[in-house]
DNA sequence: GCAACTTCAATGATATATCATACATTTATA
DNA sequence: TATAAATGTATGATATATCATTGAAGTTGC
């Protein structure tokens, strides 16, 4: 039956899909993980989002967010400085050397993509995502 | 562009399906990560695999299917008795605690698959499936 | 039969992931 | 305005994930 692997795939695809990508930004010598790259991202779009914001954006849990953010913050990356609005925030802003890790990794993550859907048209993308985000909303709500 | 958000949606049903999965495991009131359970479970299919040989079947590193065997183990789920025709090896076998821990899970298993993967009919999973196969191919090629 | 190679498992180092909790700071409310 | 409730961040505990290495044990080729 095939949902029973339905997940396996769908796990296997992803996995593979972030060592392609990982081995690649580490190939153009970049000293990033996809994860901090996301959160990185997800700063410089967005300077004033908390970290649970921040989570939710990215899919994981406030504790591991923290977390990163003290490494980005301890490599450089990122840059957090006490909000004098609200004593319990920093503002966090990217720096200019993360800034340039960005850019560079920008056209890997491009091309990444580009191989990683290979023959697939914008319309089989689409009927993808919508399946995806139907899986995503069954397991968002509580059992029928 | 559909590509630049298609592993946004491919990471967040999984994530939410493994989110579902745990809770409602640990709602029944078994004690074991949705990892464990793959685990034991391909051990209990195939009982004379390697740590490499699981781990590629689980799509995890040999050395977390080692530290998480060690842990089955201390949990009394697995018993590793060293195999004497390969001094390397141990044979390792599902107990009859664990069998049980996989017989109370296999039911929350199956209506987790259920919720997760309403309104998508037969068809629709085989699409889904093909295009998550195509994209684990695209990326475990060299880039063209 | 032994040296070179391969395989298997364990582990240190580092980074996450998650939960629960702690603590400070805001905000809301009685 | 005190006090309670909510919010934001940090961190301890535990489990993973991955890489690199180690060391033991098997296998091969000569």
């Amino acid at each position: 039956m095939l949902s029973s692997i339905i997940f396996y795939s769908l796990d296997k695809a992803i996995r593979q899909y972030r060592k392609l990508a990982q081995a690649n930004i580490d190939r153009a010598g970049i000293a990033i993980t996809i994860d901090q790259w996301l959160v990185l991202r997800v700063i410089q779009e967005h300077d004033d989002l908390t970290q649970t914001d921040i989570a939710e954006r990215v899919f994981k849990d406030q504790a591991s967010v923290a977390r990163m953010i003290n490494l980005l913050v301890g490599r450089g990356l990122l840059a957090a400085v006490p909000l004098p609005s609200d004593g319990r925030r920093n503002q966090l802003r990217v720096t200019d050397e993360g800034e340039r890790v960005l850019d560079a990794v920008q056209p890997v993550v491009l091309s990444n993509r580009t191989q990683a859907l290979q023959g697939l048209s914008e319309d089989d993308l689409g009927v993808l995502r919508g399946m995806l985000e139907r899986i995503y909303s069954n397991c968002s709500a509580p059992p029928a």
